[in-house]
RNA sequence: GCUGAGAUGGCGGAGCGGCCAAUCGCACCAGACUGUAAAUCUGGCGCCCGAACGGGCUACGUAGGUUCAAAUCCUGCUCUCAGCA
């Protein structure tokens, strides 16, 4: 029976730091789960502060006879899989990273090493582990610039008469959510076009069903968290962010794209225009970040299979991994 | 000292006699989330009672006044800003 390892929780909490402790004790593999760390030339704010020792490295994955070339991080000789797979200048979304995931699991798995799940990113952990059934509904550009013409009252009628079951099951948030709206109507399309022949669950898998999955969640206390927000943002100032902002923009990014919706980078955008100064660059920031930190502790509390611990030590790293040994060397308890 | 403008909820800023516990934005609190998720969206936000319809109390610098009714009109005072001295 496979295995996987979880490790959640909000920015700043050390997740990474964890995981990379943990992989090298129970030989494992990083696959980061992280949205905003799957670009390229976006280091220094997205937070990808990996250690002086790091190195890239080339793996060949596919069919022998077609490989690809996909690129890792290795730290102290730990895998880490995630960063730097796509294009500052193109869209990513779940689809692609669980594409993504489900080549790099199975290859750890071929390698019998463990996979450790990182991230921040709540929807690409769910998608990991349970699977997004109409992930693979195709964008539809055409018809997304039609209706964002619409109000939202307009697009819930439209979707309550293609599809009233998914309509009746929207909340009234989501019912006033124009994004969310348009995605219902496009795969709603989809269904009617292909006579309902996507939501195969099975399809949808990334891993096996009776994979066994350790869910680790680092707590920590609101109000250190916030302090440690408010330093990290002013040392990513000092480590250049502007610079990287700057370089972006050299090659070929620009404000409107996907990814410099990341924090850090968005709150440029006024100062470079000449509307803000940079004291309000760093004080916009800090403060979007933590209602960041506190939409991803929203989303993370509600995941009842996390266990939470609080990992403020080397102490605190060893407990957990005591806890993920006796999980880890637990007998398959079904005949496999 | 004179003249003019103004003082509104944690902040910014509407309202200029009744529909005002007061539009809106920010901040704050809570929540949602199945191809943009560091995205997007929702609710709450003077105090007290109530599950709720609702009710009570205190409020728009301050003290008075006019009026059935005032954040809104009048007067004094205090303070702030601008111009003149």
């Amino acid at each position: 029976m496979k295995k996987l390892l979880v490790v959640c929780g909000p920015t700043a909490t050390g997740k990474t730091k964890l995981a990379l402790y943990l992989a090298k004790k129970f030989s494992g593999e990083i696959v980061s789960a992280d949205s905003r760390q799957v670009y390229k030339k976006m280091n220094i704010g997205t937070g990808k502060d990996l250690p002086a020792n790091t190195k890239l490295e080339i793996k060949k994955l596919g069919p022998t006879s077609t490989p690809r070339l996909v690129g890792y991080y290795s730290v102290d000789r730990t895998c880490i899989w995630g960063y730097d797979i796509a294009s500052p200048k193109k869209e990513f979304s779940v689809s692609h990273y669980t594409k993504y995931a489900r080549e790099i699991i199975r290859d750890i798995y071929k390698r019998n090493k463990l996979p450790i799940l990182v991230g921040g990113t709540g929807l690409y952990i769910k998608a990991v582990v349970d699977g997004i059934e109409t992930a693979n509904v195709l964008k539809n550009q055409g018809l997304r610039n039609v209706l964002e013409k619409l109000s939202v009252a307009e697009l819930f009628e439209k979707l309550s008469q293609m599809d009233s079951i998914k309509a009746a099951s929207l909340n009234s948030s989501d019912r006033k959510n124009p994004r969310r709206l348009i995605r219902a109507i496009e795969v709603a399309q989809s269904k009617i076009i292909n006579h309902e022949k996507i939501g195969k669950p099975s399809a949808a898998r990334i891993i096996d069903e009776d994979t066994k999955i350790y869910f680790i969640g680092i707590k920590t206390d609101w109000e250190a968290l916030k302090k440690r927000i408010v330093k990290r943002v002013e040392k990513r100032i000092s480590d250049g962010i502007e610079d990287e902002i700057r370089k972006l923009f050299s090659a070929g990014v620009t404000w409107e794209m996907q990814s410099m919706t990341s924090l850090g980078y968005r709150q440029f955008r006024e100062h470079f225009e000449g509307k803000i100064s940079k004291e309000e660059v760093i004080k916009k920031w800090q403060s979007e970040e933590i209602k960041y930190a506190k939409r991803q502790l929203t989303w993370f509390n509600k995941e009842k299979r996390i266990k939470w611990f609080e990992v403020n030590s080397e102490k605190d790293m060893k407990s957990v991994e005591k806890e993920v040994k006796r999980w880890y060397d637990e007998k398959d308890d079904k005949k496999s």
